[in-house]
DNA sequence: CTAACGACCGATCATTCGGTCAGTTTCTTG
DNA sequence: CAAGAAACTGACCGAATGATCGGTCGTTAG
């Protein structure tokens, strides 16, 4: 509706209090009495910070939105250690759990087969996520590693689904026998990526 | 708590009312009212079937659960044409669009961040799914399609990774450039998979 | 016929929901 | 310090929630 979001000092704790909330429970999930509760505050102050909870709910998925672009930026930064498209996995699953509550806020809106408050903008922001990790997957099969004759988007499309799967429910995953040893879901998206991608180590 | 089901007739009719509705809306999207309304009866008759709300949508998930795993055991009948990963990959897609509110009540639990109301199950029900996504992989290796030196267990979970996105959010991923021009989600998933095995058909 | 039973319903319960309002505290600024 | 704006609060509202109650029906058994 009114995306000029006066952002001021207690809305924005009210904001960083409630987005993990909203990440773990969904809208229909959390009640204004348990942010309010979590704030410590009271909840008339909540409504007069925001005009009514859908406001709040959209107010911290843009925040989440925000976070999510903020962490994808950092990803040039890191060159010289990843080598092969299972690395180049393994990063963009690293930014994911760098702020698993903003990602999952996301997620939800992208998989919401439901309503989708604010679908729109969730799908700019995974469309920015996917083109940049076609870019880093060019670029690395650019540079010799992994097979070249494979399209580029479909190998970021792989990493996207597979990273999506291990952030959702690696506690599931975990639980497959041929997965328990590996000893995080980065490791685990790397092999899988790795191996699908043809990566030559078979150790 | 007590997974002996009475299955009357009345219960089991509010019982596939209600599935789809905790398929699409999530368990605190759907109030009793609304089962009682789409039911076409009264509310007190619901829990005259059901102890409380929440015995009502594990009975629902326990039979999206048999049908979910009655889809699955139509694996064996469609043999000859399914030649590639691809075709592997296409036929799981297919399984799961067949009947895509159990899928959804299902995937809805297994991605659960929040509570996860009957954890044990699911992951039950998907490691069946995965091992028998395993088998036929493995199956068209051994028939010589695909490459034999990658490790099916991970093939087969990318298909699973690349289905669950196809699934959940096909709708955000066709107004992709780079997929808009794919008919369907399943004809995407077996052009992903193909590729990333480098199933050698570039046609 | 009638006693018993399960399916079903209308009315109602206590609680919680999102949201409002009047009033108080706190901060800023002239 | 005065005064006004913003931050904040407790009390409250109507609606909706999950759940309970007493009771009606049709069927069946004795």
């Amino acid at each position: 509706m009114h995306p000029d979001t006066p952002i001021s000092e207690g809305a924005q704790r009210i904001l960083r209090i409630a987005a993990p909330l909203f990440a773990q429970k969904g809208f229909n999930g959390v009640s204004i009495n348990d942010i309010a509760a979590a704030v410590g505050g009271s909840k008339a102050n909540i409504f007069h910070h925001f005009p009514n909870k859908q406001a709040l709910y959209l107010a911290a998925l843009g925040s989440a939105c925000e976070s999510f672009r903020g962490e994808l930026g950092k990803a040039e930064v890191c060159g010289g250690d990843g080598a092969s498209p299972g690395a180049v996995a393994r990063r963009h699953l690293d930014r994911m759990l760098a702020d698993p509550d903003s990602v999952r806020l996301v997620l939800r809106e992208a998989f919401a087969g439901d309503k989708g408050q604010d679908r729109a903008r969730v799908a700019e922001i995974l469309h920015q996520n996917f083109s940049q990790l076609v870019a880093e997957v060019g670029e690395e099969q650019a540079q010799g590693h992994g097979s070249k004759d494979i399209d580029p988007a479909m190998v970021a499309l792989a990493i996207v689904a597979l990273n999506n799967l291990f952030f959702q429910s690696w506690s599931v995953l975990e639980r497959f026998a041929e997965f328990r040893h590996f000893a995080s879901p980065q490791a685990c998206a790397e092999a899988a990526v790795n191996a699908i991608t043809r990566g030559s180590q078979q150790s």
